[in-house]
DNA sequence: TTTCTCCTTTTTGCATACAATATGCGAAAA
DNA sequence: TTTTCGCATATTGTATGCAAAAAGGAGAAA
C-alpha cells in the first residue's frame, strides 16, 4: 500500500498523487479480430479495451475514493494532464463523465472541485438510499433464484469471517458487495444504476474509521438476518431490515461528519466555495 | 410551430433538423460585472450565461424530446456540427453531459445513439419513479409549508381549467410541473435530481397522444385527491394515491408502447442495434 | 490603511489537425 | 455460392494551438 498526501483545500496547491498516476499501466492489446467472433463455442470474453477518457475517468473516481483528492479540491487540468500523462481532451471528457456521476462539480470557466458532501447532502443520500434500497429489497425477495441466494450467503459467511478476525477492509469489501448484490437481484437495471451513483457520492466521504465493536456486531446481525428474510422470501422484512441497517449506517455517518467537523475549523465543506488563506 | 422530419433509424441517413438549429440564438451577452456582486439587497437573478457545450447539450435535448431526433438515431458528430455550427469539442462534451443522464448511449469507437427504451426498461423505470414519487409524497407532506400548498392548489385549479377547454398541451404541462412541485417540496435535492433525470428518460417516449376521456378525467380526480391529502398533511395517502397515478400512466404508456410495436416493424427499439437495409 | 484600477499570469473554452478504429466493398479462394 | 481477406473510406479518439475569461498583484487614489 502506497502511502498518499491527502489533498489540501487551497485553490493553487495541488495533490501530490501517487507514484503509479501514469493513467495506462500497460500498452493495450487492441486487436481488429474484435467483434468479429461468429460462432466460437467456447465462452471467449470480449478482448479488454479501454479508451483513454475511460480509464481516466476510473482513475480519477479512485484518486477521489481514496481520499488523494479530497472534497472541495481543484482540479488543474494543466497539473492533472502533467500527472496522469494525458492531454487536456480526455481529461476534460473524464471531467463530463465524472460529473454526470455527481462525483465532481463543474463550474463553467472556473474549473472543477470534488464534490463534498455537506449534512444536510448526507441526510438526504440517506434518505433517498433508503428508499432504494427498500424497494431493492422488495424485488430482490420476490426475483432471486435459489443459486442467487445461496451466493449472499456464501458471500455472508465471507463477510463474518472477516469481522471475526477484525479484517475492517475485507468487511467492507464483502459489506459493499453484498448490498451491490441485493440490489442487482432486484433486476432492475435502472434502480441499480441510481443506487450504484447515490453510492458512489457516499464513497467519497469514506466514513469508514470510526466504527465500534457494537455497532459492528449489531451490522453484522442485521445482515444476517437480511439474509434469512431474502432465502425466506419475506420481502417486507428484507426492506425492513435494510432500511433500519441504513439508519445505523447514517447516524455512523453522521456522528463522523460532526467529529470531523469539530476537529477542523470549516463547518460546512461546502464544494466551490474555498476558503482564502487567513 | 415549425415541422420537423422525424429520424430514420438508417444508419447514414442523418436527420433533417428545424430551420433555426444553430446553438446559438443571440450573440452571448458577457458582462465583466458578472460574478462581482457583492451585497446588492435587490434579488438579482444572475446574467444569463452560457458555455457553448450547455447550449449543444439544451438543443439536443430539446431535439430528442421534440422526436427531432428519433430513439435509437445514430449521432453523427461531422453532421451534427455542420447542423448546430459549432466544432467537434462542444459537440462531444454536450454528448457526455446527455449520456450521463441517461438521454444518449456512448459506445466507444461507435460514436453515440438516442436511447431508446424497451419495454422492460419501461417498466423498470415506473417501478423506480413509483419508488420516488412515494417517497416524495411522504416527505412533501411532512413538509410543504401552507403556502406551498397554496401554489399547488392554483397549479390544480388551472390544470382542471386545461382539462375542461381539452388543452392537451396545457394539461400536459401543469401535469408535469406539478408533479415536479410535489418532488421540490420533499425539500431533497438528491431525491429532486434522480427523479428529474429518470423523468428526462421517460420524456423522450413521449406517449402522449393516446390518452382516452376516461383515463384523463380519473387522472384528473387522482389529482384532486393529491392535493387534498398533500394539505391534510397525510403523507401515506398521498404517496399510495401518487402510486395509483403512476399506476395509470404505466398502464397508458404501454398500451402506447404495445401499439407502436404492433404498427412498426421493430419489435424492440432497443439503442445500438441498427437494422440494415432489407 | 483601504479601495479601486490596470496589468500580468493563469486557466478554461473552442477549433482544428492528426492518429486510431470501424465499416463497407470488391476480389480471391474454398 | 459462400467465406475470407485486403483495401479505401468514414468516423471517432486524442493532442495541441489560440483566444477569451478569471485570478492575482502592484501601484495610485481616497
Amino acid at each position: 500500500m502506497q502511502t498518499v498526501s491527502l489533498a489540501a483545500s487551497r485553490v493553487d496547491q495541488q495533490v501530490e498523487l501517487p507514484a503509479r498516476a501514469n493513467v495506462q499501466g500497460r500498452p493495450v492489446a487492441r486487436s481488429r479480430a474484435a467483434g468479429r467472433v461468429h460462432a466460437m463455442p467456447t465462452d471467449v470474453g470480449a478482448v479488454e479495451r479501454r479508451v483513454l477518457h475511460e480509464a481516466v475517468a476510473d482513475r480519477l473516481r479512485e484518486l477521489i475514493i481514496e481520499g488523494a483528492l479530497a472534497p472541495g479540491a481543484h482540479l488543474n487540468e494543466r497539473i492533472l494532464c502533467e500527472q496522469l500523462q494525458v492531454s487536456r481532451t480526455p481529461l476534460r471528457e473524464a471531467f463530463r463523465t465524472l460529473a454526470g456521476e455527481g462525483v465532481i462539480e463543474l463550474m463553467p470557466n472556473r474549473g472543477a472541485v470534488v464534490a463534498a458532501l455537506s449534512r444536510d447532502d448526507l441526510e438526504h443520500a440517506f434518505e433517498l438510499m433508503t428508499a432504494l434500497e427498500g424497494l431493492a429489497g422488495e424485488l430482490a425477495a420476490k426475483r432471486a433464484t435459489p443459486a442467487e441466494v445461496r451466493r449472499i450467503r456464501s458471500l455472508q459467511a465471507e463477510m463474518t469471517q472477516a469481522h471475526s478476525r477484525l479484517d475492517l477492509p475485507a468487511y467492507y469489501r464483502l459489506n459493499r458487495a453484498i448490498h451491490a448484490l441485493i440490489v442487482g437481484l432486484a433486476g432492475n437495471p435502472m434502480l441499480t444504476e441510481s443506487h450504484s451513483r447515490l453510492n458512489a457520492r457516499l464513497q467519497a466521504v469514506r466514513f469508514r474509521s470510526n466504527l465500534n465493536r457494537e455497532k459492528w456486531d449489531s451490522a453484522l446481525a442485521e445482515h444476517a438476518a437480511m439474509v434469512d428474510a431474502l432465502a425466506a422470501r419475506d420481502g417486507a422484512r428484507l426492506a425492513a431490515l435494510l432500511r433500519a441497517h441504513l439508519a445505523g449506517k447514517r447516524a455512523t455517518a453522521l456522528a463522523q461528519l460532526d467529529d470531523a467537523g469539530a476537529n477542523s475549523d470549516k463547518t460546512s465543506p461546502r464544494a466551490g466555495i474555498q476558503e482564502h488563506r487567513p
